[in-house]
DNA sequence: TTTGATGTACGAATTGTTTCGTAATCAAAT
DNA sequence: ATTTGATTACGAAACAATTCGTACATCAAA
């Protein structure tokens, strides 16, 4: 089965889809600002950036006004599957526990984070 | 604190210091051997990239004999330590919660897995 | 209608990664 | 000694990602 738009996006246009994702729907200059506040960046390259996405298909824009408007066109979950399978493989050796640990071991998982996870897998064995 | 030796590896520079961290030491033979189970590459191009790994201080070799012998350097759980971070942060928003789920759900972790996984949540929390 | 602000388009420079051809080196076998 | 085969060294090409300068378009306010 092949696939016609890249699941495997590079880190700058993952910072744009995340803000896609999250948003919505944004025009290149909120997209920029949002990207500002972490790093350092002109517009025209923002710009660009997107541009190349709606190129390749990660993105589509509205250009019936004189702004453009962008959304993300590839899906979330999909994406972020396709990264994380990619990791275990690559980083992991094929264990995904083991990228379960390291995830977890790091202090980046809080109390209810991992609670909630204990849910989850509560869920998963019932099946 | 700045870090001299990358922690970031590329992808194929991964593929290397995986077989590495497996075997402890492995001539560039060895490791191209290994490499071309799963995919297509030239000698040379494997020979190139373990020399650019140890002008990076990625990995170290020995170089005494004719054929030299060559050995990660850098850390296997530090390196995936930060590479799963920055996935946290780059493709799930800070949520490590999220990249878990996002990990079990698809790889079909077995029952032993998750099991383990569980013991290993319960210790996590009792601290 | 001119000016200034805000936008898009485009090309090119820069940087990093991957790939490989060719030459030089060395050791072992003949 | 010479040949053969395996190795390293080196340079450059091919490719991809990122960055940005400059030109041009549009619109609204002066």
């Amino acid at each position: 089965m092949s696939q016609s738009t890249p699941l495997k996006p590079t880190e700058s246009e993952l910072e744009i889809l995340q803000i896609l994702w999250e948003k919505g729907q944004c025009t290149v200059r909120e997209v920029h600002e949002i990207l500002e506040k972490n790093k350092e960046a002109g517009y025209t390259t923002t710009l660009k950036l997107m541009q190349i996405m709606a190129e390749k298909g990660l993105v589509i824009r509205n250009t019936s006004s004189k702004t453009h408007i962008y959304r993300a066109l590839v899906n979330q979950e999909k994406t972020q599957q396709h990264l994380v399978s990619k990791m275990i493989d690559n980083v992991f050796n094929g264990s995904a526990a083991r990228l379960v640990m390291q995830a977890l071991g790091n202090h980046s998982a809080s109390k209810d984070e991992i609670d909630s996870i204990k849910k989850y897998l509560d869920n998963l064995s019932d099946k």
